[in-house]
RNA sequence: GCCGAAGUGGCGGAAUGGUAGACGCGGCGGUCUCAAACACCGUUGGGCAUAACGCCCGUGGGAGUUCGACUCUCCCCUUCGGCACCA
């Protein structure tokens, strides 16, 4: 804590928070049974990595979920709000690596202490449902799973380049690369090749596009639909049959077909196996000497945009089949040999590559799409837009858009190449050169090949005998025991695959075992499934738009072709939350400024710390923690304890007054309405600022003292109880101490009376060409011809009209009339 | 470079075509106190001011649509996110 705060409860919080702990575990309140008269609903949080601890963000995060959660059960639902640990990871084996911990030590460790730190949180989790997913019950599921997709096809091994951090020396997934650099060491990250396995995510790439059985914010979907990358467009063979190679074709993918007459050049990735072969022997040192250093340089150096573009002759040709020409064949690294067929056809004078690289090489430009007010004349720039066909034979006079599908048919007429769709998104590589994780169940024999460990010999366990030497190569590689097997076909002598998954394979699937947590048959209950599956509404951060949420869409997929679950979606409804910072900037320990929520915890109390999470701003947009803030936060809870203690037959011995009952109820029912919409759309800072709003005009009614106990007491436990989601203790306490039984948290949900919370006079705006004059109580029902009749009889407004013409009256219904006067 | 989100008091934010600034923080004034802190009450966008129940300005900047724009349209600026040689 960075600065002193003063506020701090008016009543026992420690004592409260422990008491209701207890009482809510004896009573098993947040035990969930899967079969209630009520309609099941799932809401999901993003289970969190054990780090050890659990900091503000994690707060944040999952206050917010089980708010959420919390009004779902209150309004009429049987809910399922689970946690569990992704408990595999690099963390884990540096400890052990730094520190000697093992792995499963440290990571249990972890979890009992988050376990202490969620539970103060005060969550409605049903912890008899937790999943700790390097548990062998759990992982043992994922060797099913691959094993399931090794023989559908969808789990291959290959050989392909990976991101290798020679300061941790292991390779990084993706998403531990920023900007080319290892997130942990700030180290350049290298591309290895090396044998891997895959899962085949791109046979889901077009379903994966179809987001119309999901409601997601467009942006996470944006996001999925930019990471499939799908472009349409035509391969086309160019003729290199003059060097008589057992290949006679060069295939090019484009989008851009209609430019295929203006094609001065084909371009070659360098890692393509044609290079070698193609280049003639004048140019064999050249080439040689470009691809080496192509190879040399990493990914992040090769795709910068800012780099020049290079390249070398090869000092072949091939022959573009549409109008007979000779062109040269080079290789260039602007060219990836990963995408597409790794062959591009070089349009310089309608593709901005191209034009640089034929400036830079004096290769031909050739117009073949004319802009609207061509000239004929050589172009300053690359022309991408629509245009004329023009040098392009029998296709010149057509528009570009025309050209693109007449020449595609001519193409696919002629048999020179088809129309095609390309993605960017690859495969999903799940090997991991690492200890903690699953093993891949795989046997290599050197009679049978790849092989895999038989169902009933799951799990493949990990060893817990293994060696951590940072030596880069994965603990089970050395450990002999667990390397030497003999294959379960012949029986020879063989080796396990050392490797283990992705952790991303563990949170492809885990929302699918809440449901039957503790299930050994299979790895979910299919009843189960049924009775709660997909997930209604999942919430977690955006940081993981393309990687879990993509693979967990992917899973689920895969899974109902195998006939496994009978739905497409994993998560119906996502919602993301923000991210919290502290003085305006990202809290990091190396900058020294981290909430430790703990302490606010014991200062103020969790119903105070979540309450204060969930006001500080709209849940999406995160927000900046400031200590003072809380203050406020603080103070309104103990506005509520004092409210809420106040004995209500003090006030039958004063005088009532009608109206003050009328507006209290008014209040209240407004509230009731304005705080379900909030609640139920995630605007928790806005249903907070409602209720203490009604927190205030109770206050003041109390002060005039002119209420019936009845309307303070009605007002009073609702109050209360729409509180419960955000302050489960503090409502707890006060609905025991106002004189109910049982639990608030299994109340129904506060229903409003539309006929209560209307309102009897309404603020009549009264403009003048649009600016405020005047603001006039009339009854609600008023008629337009009355309410435009006040409004210009009104003293504040005769001196802006007077000697004007009045030429319009606009009237709004229960709002306001504006005057058109000039 | 491309795509997306956002820009409102001293601060966090509210209001999505109809009273700009709800709610809260902070500030100021007061009550309590020996005093301070806490708490509570009042006040708080800026300016003018004849001090009124008044006027003007004000939601990043500029234009536009409208009786009326924080809100809709166009252009520009800034910030933050994502993607970035994908042919």
């Amino acid at each position: 804590m960075t600065s002193v705060r003063t506020t701090s409860t008016r009543y026992d919080h420690q004592a409260i928070e422990a008491k209701w702990r207890e009482r809510w575990e004896k009573d098993g309140i947040y035990r969930v049974d899967d079969d209630d008269s009520r309609p099941n609903w799932y809401e999901l949080h993003m289970y969190p990595y054990p780090s050890g601890d659990l900091h503000i963000g994690h707060w944040y995060a999952m206050s917010g979920a089980d708010l959420h959660a919390r009004f779902k059960r209150m309004s009429g639902f049987n809910v399922l709000h689970p946690m569990g640990f992704d408990a595999f990871g690099l963390n884990a084996e540096n400890a052990a690596i730094q520190r000697g911990i093992h792995p499963f030590k440290w990571t249990m460790s972890n979890i009992e202490n988050m376990r202490l730190q969620l539970r103060s949180m005060g969550p409605m989790y049903d912890w008899d449902r937790e999943i700790i997913t390097c548990t062998p019950d759990y992982y043992k599921w994922n060797q099913w799973f691959f094993l399931q997709f090794y023989k559908k096809g969808l789990a291959y091994r290959g050989f392909a380049p990976v991101n290798w951090c020679p300061s941790c020396k292991t390779v990084l997934a993706n998403e531990q690369v920023i900007d080319g650099m290892c997130e942990r060491s700030d180290t350049p990250v290298e591309q290895r090749d090396m044998n891997q396995w895959f899962f085949k995510i791109t046979d889901y790439a077009e379903e994966l596009l179809d987001q119309s059985k999901i409601d997601w914010p467009e942006r996470i979907n944006t996001m999925q639909t930019n990471w499939v990358g799908r472009s349409e467009g035509v391969e086309v063979e160019f003729d290199i049959s003059e060097y008589g190679l057992e290949q006679k074709t060069l295939r090019t993918f484009t989008t851009r077909i209609d430019t295929v007459f203006g094609v001065t050049f084909v371009v070659l990735a360098p890692e393509h196996p044609l290079v070698p072969e193609l280049t003639i022997k004048e140019q064999k040192a050249e080439v040689a000497d470009y691809i080496h250093q192509a190879s040399l340089e990493t990914e992040i150096e090769r795709l910068s945009t800012e780099k020049e573009k290079t390249g070398v002759f090869t000092g072949a040709y091939c022959i573009n089949r549409l109008n007979g020409e000779r062109v040269p064949i080079l290789t260039a690294d602007y060219v990836l040999h990963t995408y597409g067929t790794g062959v591009v056809m070089g349009v310089p004078a309608h593709d901005a590559r191209d034009f640089i690289f034929a400036k830079k090489y004096g290769l031909p430009i050739r117009v073949v799409v004319a802009p609207p007010d061509w000239d004929g004349g050589d172009l300053e720039d690359a022309y991408l837009a629509e245009g004329t066909q023009v040098n392009s034979g029998e296709f010149d006079g057509l528009s570009s858009s025309e050209g693109l599908q007449k020449i595609a048919d001519h193409i696919e007429a002629q048999g020179w190449g088809e129309r095609k769709v390309n993605y960017r998104m690859r495969d999903w590589l799940v090997s991991r050169q690492r200890y903690w994780g699953t093993p891949i169940p795989i046997i290599y024999c050197p009679e049978c090949g790849e092989v895999p460990v038989p169902d009933d010999e799951l799990p493949v366990v990990l060893p817990e005998d293994a060696e951590f030497l940072p030596t880069g190569e994965s603990p089970l590689a050395l450990h002999e025991g667990f390397v030497n097997v003999p294959c379960p076909d012949c029986g020879r002598p063989s080796k396990r695959e050392t490797d283990t998954m992705d952790t991303f394979v563990d949170s492809s699937w885990y929302f699918l075992r809440y449901a039957s947590a503790g299930f050994q048959d299979g790895p979910f209950d299919p009843e189960a499934i049924k009775k709660w599956n997909p997930v209604d509404q999942y919430t977690g951060g955006v940081e993981h738009a393309v990687m879990h949420l993509l693979y967990a869409r992917f899973f689920t997929k895969a899974l109902r072709d195998l006939g496994l679950i009978d739905f497409d979606e994993p998560f119906v409804r996502l919602f993301n939350q923000g991210t919290i910072i502290y003085q305006h900037q990202k809290m990091s320990k190396s900058r020294g400024n981290v909430i430790a929520p703990d302490d606010y915890v014991n200062e103020v109390g969790a119903d105070v710390v979540r309450s204060y999470l969930m006001f500080l701003g709209p849940w999406e947009a995160g927000g900046d923690w400031s200590d003072s803030g809380i203050n406020g936060v603080a103070r309104w809870a103990n506005r509520v304890w004092e409210v809420a203690n106040r004995d209500s037959s003090e006030l039958d011995h004063s005088p009532v007054n009608e109206n003050s009952v009328r507006d209290v109820q008014r209040a209240l029912h407004k509230t009731i309405k304005k705080v379900s919409d909030d609640m139920d759309s995630f605007k928790f800072n806005t249903a907070i600022a409602s209720l203490m709003e009604l927190t205030n005009t109770l206050t003041q009614a109390w002060e005039r003292s002119d209420l019936t106990s009845d309307a303070w007491n009605e007002a009073v436990s609702n109050l209360v109880a729409m509180m419960a989601p955000i302050t489960p203790y503090l409502s707890e306490e006060l609905w025991e101490a106002t004189g109910h039984e049982s639990s608030v948290h299994t109340q129904s949900w506060p229903e409003w009376d539309e006929s209560l919370a209307a309102d009897e006079t309404i603020t009549l705006v009264v403009q003048v060409n649009g600016r405020l004059r005047d603001r006039i109580e009339v009854p609600v029902g008023i008629e337009e011809d009355t309410a435009k009749e006040t409004a210009l009889s009104s003293p504040k407004i005769q001196p802006h009209i007077q000697g004007k013409d009045v030429s319009k009256v606009i009237y709004v219904p229960g709002r306001l009339v504006n005057i058109v006067a000039g």
